[in-house]
DNA sequence: ATTCTGCAAACTGTTTACAGAGGACATTTT
DNA sequence: AAAATGTCCTCTGTAAACAGTTTGCAGAAT
């Protein structure tokens, strides 16, 4: 009946702890806050989020099914390293599925959602004459996530989403460099091009293309160091002490098991 | 020193027990034993397996994550079933990916690689000759996933088994008929003629034709219903008893939250 | 007869408690 | 002085207990 269906009494246990604390543990690791490599400590994290330790250990037990999270028996949890190579096979992975959903899209587009991409490459373009990077990059996340949906599936959506949260461990932020951004969109143009031709196979060409030099852009503007560095430092006992502290990071295993 | 490195105390801890009642879990639902649409009853499994709740709940949120369990707030987690349309998307997303490797693997293929491909090619084609289907299949999972190793990454090869592992909630069992296995095979040695020409565009065809072949061989051999009627019986108390019962279903919510 | 209400059992979600493993530091030994 | 070793302490892995919710059934009221 009413508009805003809030229970008077406590409000509504809409989802499990668990999963909250996976959303937070998710974004706390995507944004940089816990880096690669380090240990995510139970009890710390438990403390922090204000709740005991199951939930915490539900929700890393279900990043590390995801991929972010590596897990060593008797040691606990690491975030997850990406070496170079693997980020590449990642980036390799998506020009298979971008190129894959827009070969299909081309047979099917509606004008509609046309007119959708259209606008989004219109956007970006404003964005990057304005130098606007923050808003270039959100476009085009929604601009490839349009693509995903229309051309794949939901499952596609969903592991091409996968895939860039794991790339975003390697790579601790988009870096879109004002030139960077017209050449992105211009490959942005030629495959909304292709889809509006209805060229199926321009279509997947020019979205493998645009995925592939997303990479090459990526891959030249990184430091050329093949691994990185990542913690080194043993904290000793001090660290443990928990005061503020909710991560706390040992030897940093880059890939244990897998 | 001995011949089996067997711990004399107790059996040496080399992996947390949340994670073999993940195996033992993903087993059960893979082989049909727990049919999707199941509830996965804690308490139960629990008991069934020696194990407390907690290793449990964590392999359950595991198998959340990877898409083979569907979990609704205070109603516990269910096998996922998957639709008719889902099935098929995942098919696609297999045709993309054999696509991708085979192209990828065509610039690259060593004579050694090709000699392993060809090998099981060859026992395929003798698998066939005397109607060993299970055989057959087992040789078929290798090619692909040897193709999928050789031309993709490590990672494309669990995102290539995961989707099969999806895909078997599906199909309870590949169907492997007398004539699909010869129709099958000739389509593998279609992609190997051209990973040996070091054709790539012919062996991402190849190997994009090879899984779309199966995925119609698939669809014309199975009910023409779209959807599964799945579990409708309501066991009622008597089931809940749990004398040797591990899983009790209820109402056998598709798809409720994704 | 049907529907609604109230109670009870079962199960999920969460917290707390306990045992074993691993690491760091201090001491001892060579 | 350097290496080895012993001890303590933290943390993970697991189990058990506790609270809240959902479900099913029985009985009452219409």
């Amino acid at each position: 009946m009413a508009d805003s269906p809030v229970s008077p009494l406590h409000i509504v246990r809409t989802q499990s702890l668990a999963s909250l604390v996976a959303d937070e543990l998710e974004r706390m690791i995507l944004s940089g806050e816990i880096p690669p490599g380090t240990r995510l400590n139970e009890q710390a994290l438990a403390a922090r989020l204000g709740v005991s330790r199951g939930p915490v250990r539900e929700a890393v037990r279900g990043l590390d099914r995801s991929g972010l999270v590596v897990t060593v028996v008797n040691q606990g949890s690491f975030v997850r390293q990406l070496s170079a190579e693997e980020a590449m096979d990642v980036y390799d992975l998506r020009v298979a599925l971008t190129g894959y959903a827009c070969e299909r899209l081309a047979g099917r587009a509606t004008p509609e959602q046309l007119g959708t991409l259209e606008d989004m490459v219109q956007g970006m373009e404003s964005a990057a004459d304005s130098d606007d990077a923050a808003r270039y990059y959100a476009l085009n996340l929604d601009f490839h996530s349009a693509l995903m949906s229309m051309g794949g599936s939901s499952r596609a959506v969903r592991l091409y989403d996968d895939l860039g949260k794991e790339l975003t461990l390697f790579r601790r932020r988009a870096l879109v460099a004002p030139e960077n951004m017209r050449e992105s969109n211009a490959e942005h143009a030629a495959i909304l091009h292709a889809l509006a031709a209805g060229d199926a196979a321009a279509a997947r060409m020019a979205g493998e293309a645009h995925i592939r030099g997303g990479k090459r852009r990526f891959a030249t503007s990184t430091p050329p160091a093949g691994t990185e560095p990542a913690g080194k430092k043993r904290p000793g006992k001090a660290a443990a002490r928990g005061e503020e502290e909710h991560v706390q990071d040992r030897d940093a295993p880059g890939e244990p098991t897998r």
